[in-house]
DNA sequence: TCGAAAATACTCGATTCCGAGTACGCGAGT
DNA sequence: ACTCGCGTACTCGGAATCGAGTATTTTCGA
């Protein structure tokens, strides 16, 4: 019976609406939309409906009610329960305190690096290069601009963060292919080497 | 029978094996640890298993012969085929050049922040705090030592890598830390109106 | 030399994920 | 008055995941 604990953060997600009020599985979908949270939480439609049922198996939300507007289909309203306020801020605390491993795609791609040649390699780090240039360009430009600058910065706080965290790959990017150019990483004759033959 | 495409790393990871030799799943798990990349990919022995018969089925791998030393197990040997090959280096080279969004926990729980009280965040985040901290001291004292200083620092990139993401999020926790303390962030009167009834 | 513990090499099945598909209602235009 | 297409609200099934379990074998200490 033990649906997964705590992978996947939709669930937390989900918590997190019924916390300020009952909603309905399609709403909440429709509010992290607006709220731009599609961008710091993985959602799909799919997950949703049976993330919800889950969590109502596991008594940490109940469904309220079966509203049905003219003749559209049925929509079940869902409220949070006392378990699940316990679950939601015991999870969330522990996110915010400890820090764990996050596996990126960027990562496993560079702890294999050695498989590509090394001057394939270096136009690929130079084409991620101006990729992120750009994307932090125009994340920049959305910064001055329209509902960013209305809302107060707590509520965009992650997204200074994977601004952040983008800022400091451009940089260590930009500098791994300095190092393989000028050749004064360790390893690169090996690595050459390698692909000789 | 398009089994997922691209999604695991871990198919990436076997395929990066099978390019340098034939291996059978027990050695890439082994080799895997042995290479620490358990740290930057998530490596799982129920997964692993599925993961080689599905590339088998795709036709990017092929049984090469079922081994058997002494009375243990037998073991079946898995080589690249030549579609295997075209799709580790087309994947790879997709990776290192086109950044993605990639979804922390940390970041889905900065998102959610103000579910928890404004006291009770700061302190969750001093937590955060010194953890990274001490992860930090732990890995700079792991650098100089052993195994890792005997290394060329192209094998372990993403080691590094991660080193400077995990320096930017400790920044980064700490300003936020102080602007909520000093009271200069804004939203923060909103904040706490809406955990005072 | 005997037994305990660690290593080897998987297997299994309950659960979860996910994206395409579906089916209907509503409003804008003509 | 009609239809075209978008928005709404979900369903479905197959694939993927994961961690615990299994059964043997080697190692190593007392």
């Amino acid at each position: 019976m033990a649906t997964r604990q705590r992978s996947n953060p939709l669930a937390l997600a989900v918590l997190a609406l019924l916390y300020e009020r009952p909603m309905h599985p399609y709403e909440m979908a429709t509010t992290l939309r607006e709220r731009r949270k599609e961008d710091s939480i993985k959602l799909n439609y799919g997950s949703l409906y049976s993330v919800v049922q889950s969590l109502e198996r596991r008594g940490l939300v109940t469904a309220q009610e079966v509203q049905r507007d003219g003749r559209r289909p049925e929509r079940t309203v869902y409220a949070i329960a006392e378990p699940g306020t316990v679950e939601l801020l015991d999870w969330l605390s522990e996110l915010v305190a400890v820090p764990t491993r996050e596996f990126t795609q960027f990562e496993a791609a560079l702890s294999l690096l050695a498989c590509l040649k090394p001057d394939e390699a270096v136009r690929l780090l130079e084409e991620r290069v101006s990729r992120l240039e750009q994307e932090l360009a125009a994340a920049e430009g959305l910064r001055g601009h329209s509902s960013m600058s209305k809302l107060p910065r707590l509520l965009y706080i992650e997204w200074e963060y994977r601004i952040a965290l983008r800022r400091t790959e451009l940089e260590f990017v930009s500098s791994l292919v300095q190092e393989i150019r000028e050749e004064t990483i360790e390893g690169l004759a090996m690595w050459r080497d390698f692909h000789q033959q």
